[in-house]
DNA sequence: TTATATTCGTTAGCGAGACAAACATTAGTC
DNA sequence: GACTAATGTTTGTCTCGCTAACGAATATAA
């Protein structure tokens, strides 16, 4: 077993069998792939994906406290600061304190942060299109109820 | 008007349309839980992916420099040094000076590695299992199938 | 043969993202 | 008034992917 033997010449690279074989690294590396596409797009613009997802919210539930913003987006609270102070650096969300209850502070978007949604679905759009454009649509169902099922299974707390 | 602030990823209050209506967030999130569960099976016992990568690599190419071992894991050569400190450290490779190219490093899976390796499988057939018990043996050759195709098109450089 | 380029391992560091712990302030309840 | 709970914030941890730079060794071309 720890012998030498062995490559030394072999210039391919194929990818290990027990590797290639696991479920998690082929959902992984496509998520990986995925989101480096997304991410990439976004960051051509200057925003991450944690800024839509609040931008977004903004938009559909109107002004909301952090916490809210938290419990909806999926962020921390702690990393939901840094977002929000970008977002209102930028002019996008406006921070103020809440009249009716001292601890917390209002969000809410902006004209210009409006606009900003609108470039940011924009670029989604366009990229999940171009992602999902090998598929016709009947295989795109099958994909996304498939991953929803798993999305679910997986997600579900108890089980793990 | 609001849960308990904790169960993660599971959030309480209803997800925006914008965010749920992104193909890009259904496959990261899906993901991310997979991946969480994986990852934290493999921490229980001191692990992480990278560790099971080299070592499944060691195992199938028998000893190898650690350019070699970042062609075929796709880990970065600068990650692959603490990767193999670490698997050294605890007895699972060994790294020695290739006398016939003295930049060279080869590195070799000892026995106590190769308990290792076993070990790490083990968890891996026993995750991915579970992660995808819901589906049955069609559904997962459709789900993988599908899986590929998307990751073949998106890892496809000179597109993005 | 000498100069130049390339390879290999290594160190250091960045940034995103997911997450935990602790804390001060403020509200609501007993 | 004391106790408890919620809110926002700071700080820090960890994995992962990725970049830059460097010294040493080797390969190549002039």
């Amino acid at each position: 077993m720890e012998t030498p033997a062995e490559p030394r010449f072999g210039h391919s690279d194929p990818t290990p069998e027990q590797l290639r074989a696991q479920f998690g690294r082929l959902l992984g590396m496509t998520a990986g792939h995925t989101q480096r596409i997304v991410n990439g797009a976004l960051a051509d613009v200057g925003a991450r994906k944690y800024h839509f997802a609040v931008l977004a919210t903004l938009d559909e539930f109107g002004p909301s406290s952090q916490a809210q913003l938290s419990d909806r987006t999926g962020i921390y609270r702690s990393d939901l600061v840094a977002t929000v102070n970008e977002l209102a650096a930028d002019g996008y969300v406006r921070r103020e304190a809440d009249p009716g209850d001292r601890r917390r502070n209002v969000v809410s978007m902006t004209e210009a942060g409006g606009e900003r949604l609108g470039q940011l679905a924009a670029i989604l759009t366009r990229t999940n299109a171009a992602i999902l454009a090998p598929f016709d649509a009947e295989e795109r169902e099958r994909l996304t109820g498939l991953l929803h099922r798993l999305l679910e299974h997986v997600a579900d707390r108890g089980s793990w």
